[in-house]
Parts: structure tokens; C-alpha cells; sequence
DNA sequence: ATAAACTCTCCTGTTACAGGAAAGTAAAGA
DNA sequence: TCTTTACTTTCCTGTAACAGGAGAGTTTAT
């Protein structure tokens, strides 16, 4: 099949897909030089694969890494998970910078009377020298 | 003085401060066409001001927004506190998607042996359709 | 036959810089 | 004063993962 309906099962974007292709992630066969390229079912599973993998976070060169386990038939799983809980790991360092910056801001806006006069202790403490 | 001792001052890099330079957000005296930018205090402070901003995760167009507020003596608190609420609502809301991948990850990891058996219910989540 | 729909490649823009090259300038030591 | 060292300058490339659009070719439908 051809890209617009590959990239429509697949839940993406045609400029996503040819994107893929172009870097050698989900390359489809093109048969002599010059026509369209031509979609497998097999390849739309990869293209979901992709897509799903993309959504729970994980970079194009880890989904690179996890297709490959994807498809090897040898692989242990124990490379599949150490490579989910690193990856959790980060979402949780993430999660926790993210908190710490939450809290410190709303203690910021929470010292701010937010009206008229141009008193105002945000841009103090971003002002001061710490 | 002189972009080093400016960006040491600030806490930033030279590269850093020099881009600031280009995009117009910081701008030191350039006296004659041809030399080194020179840097005042009020600038080293401007800069200060936005490295801590970066560090609250404001990006730099926001980091504009503060910095003209920073420095209109007639401004009302009420406008920074608007730009600051807006930026712990992204913040929230990132913590929630990440909060959720986290938890969708961490269960899919539960469900993994993680040994040298090929069987891995990552994988076969990943490649479900859903 | 013609028009609509789809596809192709190529180029630019996005965010916020880092790294490095080549050349000019300034400060410090011998 | 000469030289070395340290800074600085501009310019170009690369990063991550595509989106948007131009211009041209192809296919499908009417």
C-alpha cells in the first residue's frame, strides 16, 4: 500500500512516515528508483510499533534499539526491560525536576498579590542574586 | 567588561551569552563597528535574571516577556503573575503525562521476567493494536 | 480528457544553544 | 619589544523529530 494509507493505520502523519524511511528506521521497498514506496502489513506493525513506543516516551534511536529486539527472535527479554526501566528512570528524575520547580514557583506566585501596583516578589527573587 | 567575565558573573556560558547577544535579548555596548561587546553591570544583572528564569523553565521568548516587565517601572505585579500561573499550569501538566507513561511503564516492567527467555510482554504490548 | 487527489524530492523553520575553525585583539611574561 | 598565551570575533555545522510548503510528477475518478 501506499504511504497515505500506511501512515493512516499507523496513526501518523505521512510527513512522520516518509520521515522514518528517510533515516532508515521503517524503510519500505521501492521498487525502481523513481515510484512510490510501497507499504508491507508487516511494516505498518513496525510503523504502530514505532508510533506506540514514541508515545510512552521512548527516543527514535531507543525505538530503534527496541525494533530491533522486536524483531529478533533470539533476543532475551531481560534487554528488552533493562532498557523500559532506565527509560523509567528518567520520566522519574524528570517528574521530580519538574516538582521541585512547581513548588518553588507557586511559592513564588503565592507571595504575589497579582494586582495593579508594581510591587512584585517574582521578579525580586528573579532579580536576586542567588 | 568583557563577555567572560560577564557570562562567569552570570553563571552562563560565553556561547550562551553571545546568542543572547544575537537574538536581542540581552544586549551589551558594541562602541566601534569592529570590537568587543562590553558589558555593563545593569547587563550582567539582565543576564542573571534570565539564567535564573531559564532555570524555572521559562523559555527565552518568555524570558523577554519578564525582562521588559523586569524593567517597566509602571508595570502591574499582576501581568507577571499571570505569565508565572500560566507556567506551573504546564508544568502540571507535563507532571500528569509523565506521571501516567511512568505508570503504564512501570507496569508493563512488573509483567517482565526479564531473563533470557525471549518472552516479553513489553514487546508484545508495544506491538498490539491499541 | 481533465480535474482532483496523492506522491515525490528539496528547502526552510523550529528551540536554545554547543563545538569548532580561522582570524583578529589584548594582556602578560621574557 | 617580541612572543606566547588567553580572549574575543564571526561563520558554519549539528542537535531532535519532525511540520510546512514549493514545484513537479503520478494516479484515480469523473
Amino acid at each position: 500500500m501506499k504511504i497515505g494509507k500506511a501512515a493512516e493505520r499507523a496513526g501518523l502523519s505521512v510527513k512522520t512516515v516518509r520521515y522514518y524511511a528517510e533515516i532508515g528506521l521503517v524503510t519500505p521497498y521501492q521498487d525502481s528508483q523513481n515510484s512510490y514506496r510501497d507499504y508491507s502489513q508487516d511494516d505498518v506493525a513496525k510503523l504502530q510499533f514505532v508510533g506506540k513506543a514514541r508515545r510512552y516516551d521512548f527516543s527514535i534511536d531507543e525505538c530503534r534499539d527496541l525494533l530491533s529486539l522486536y524483531q529478533d527472535k533470539s533476543r532475551s527479554s531481560s534487554e528488552v526491560k533493562a532498557l523500559t526501566v532506565e527509560k523509567i528512570e528518567q520520566i522519574d528524575q524528570k517528574i521530580t525536576e519538574l516538582t521541585s520547580l512547581k513548588s518553588e514557583l507557586s511559592r513564588l506566585a503565592t507571595s504575589c498579590n497579582g494586582d495593579h501596583r508594581s510591587d512584585c516578589p517574582i521578579l525580586d527573587a528573579l532579580s536576586s542574586s542567588s
